[in-house]
DNA sequence: TGGTATAATGTTATATTATAACATATTCAA
DNA sequence: TTGAATATGTTATAATATAACATTATACCA
């Protein structure tokens, strides 16, 4: 494993580029939506409207929604109505009730398609798409809020073994980087 | 900075123990309150009566505390009751209401002396008291519940390199490692 | 096909954590 | 002492999340 290849910086391989704001990112999200679908179906869980809802509510930024969030869009937005004869809406004025939207949740982050982001109370979508639930690290920009997931071999190495010299047994990692990222950053 | 002494592990310094289940706890808590009042006299600032109970709930032991906890020990709690006049106490069958704790954790930790742990909601004391406010890293054992604040250069060096070499600066850090604690663990 | 177990959603209520806003009291120092 | 700054009291509410049970949809098998 060439892990320094030049002279000033081990590049393990090329950093993945924190998502710009002008990119294509009906492509992101189109991309994250198929892939669900195809993880659901590999695994044998369903993708249902809901589920599907939420998870394009995520997607539609790079920054982070908070649950209730996703609830207002899921409420307001362009959606088909679902219950058809009790028309109650617990006087809420929308459609859907919290716990919708909380149970979306858990399944796409059961599924790895969703992480939660404890210093927000916030959720994004999983840039591992398609893979297992996995610990993951973020980078936070405080100014414009886009939040890129990064998963740094060397610093999962680190950390275990920091964790390991003092005799613990890691089993879940919550790591969050606040700060400013590239694009926000003034230029030179 | 003899950085790498011995073979096999870069030792910087002896890790700290993690707090063992017969510890001397006491003494925990009584070098914590006394350093911080050093600490407020230092600064400047007052380690009044609340901010000093809420701190030594905060120590009761070295699993992290909720706000709500707190509250309800400062309420039913051998403290001298407060309002001498208004014994309204808002219904709430209690001396004091949630903003009085929320504003002495607060303060508590604009001074260092006390961490919150987003992953739990809970607040914990800081293990390196009297020292400015800083980030920290957390062990938390989902056992016993006692969590150890970890302070490791190479694991800052590490993230520190990993957000670099995206173009990330940093401004704040949140880590907190969920596993089992060394008193935990099932012996070999 | 029909029946039935499982999974998903609906619905209502409530728990938990945290902050806003304004009133009162305390402290410190000019 | 008097006034500004700090701290606390008080009330209300915001924001986030879960419990519990009813109903509906789906899958699967006899
Ligand atoms: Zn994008
Ligand atoms: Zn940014
Ligand atoms: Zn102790
Ligand atoms: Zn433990």
């Amino acid at each position: 494993m060439a892990q320094r290849a030049a002279s000033k910086r081990p590049l393990v391989t090329a950093p993945p580029a924190f998502p710009k704001p002008g990119h294509n990112h009906a492509r992101c999200a189109a991309d994250a939506l198929a892939k669900a679908e195809a993880v659901c179906t590999a695994r044998g869980t369903r993708l249902t409207d809901i589920r599907r809802q939420v998870l394009a509510t995520v997607w539609q930024s790079h920054v982070p929604v908070g649950a209730y969030e996703i609830l207002a869009q899921l409420n307001s937005g362009g959606g088909t109505p679902r219950s058809h004869k009790s028309r109650a809406l617990t006087a809420r004025g929308g459609r859907h009730a919290p716990m919708a939207v909380y149970r979306a949740l858990e399944f796409l982050m059961g599924n790895g398609l969703v992480h939660r982001l404890a210093s927000l109370n916030a959720y994004i979508g999983c840039a591992h798409r398609g893979e297992d639930p996995h610990a993951a690290q973020f980078l936070i920009c405080r100014r414009c809020g886009i939040t890129a997931e990064l998963k740094s071999a060397a610093l999962n190495r680190a950390l275990n073994q920091a964790v390991t010299e003092r005799g613990f047994t890691i089993d879940s990692q919550l790591v969050e980087i606040g700060g400013i990222c590239p694009h926000c950053r003034p230029k030179p």
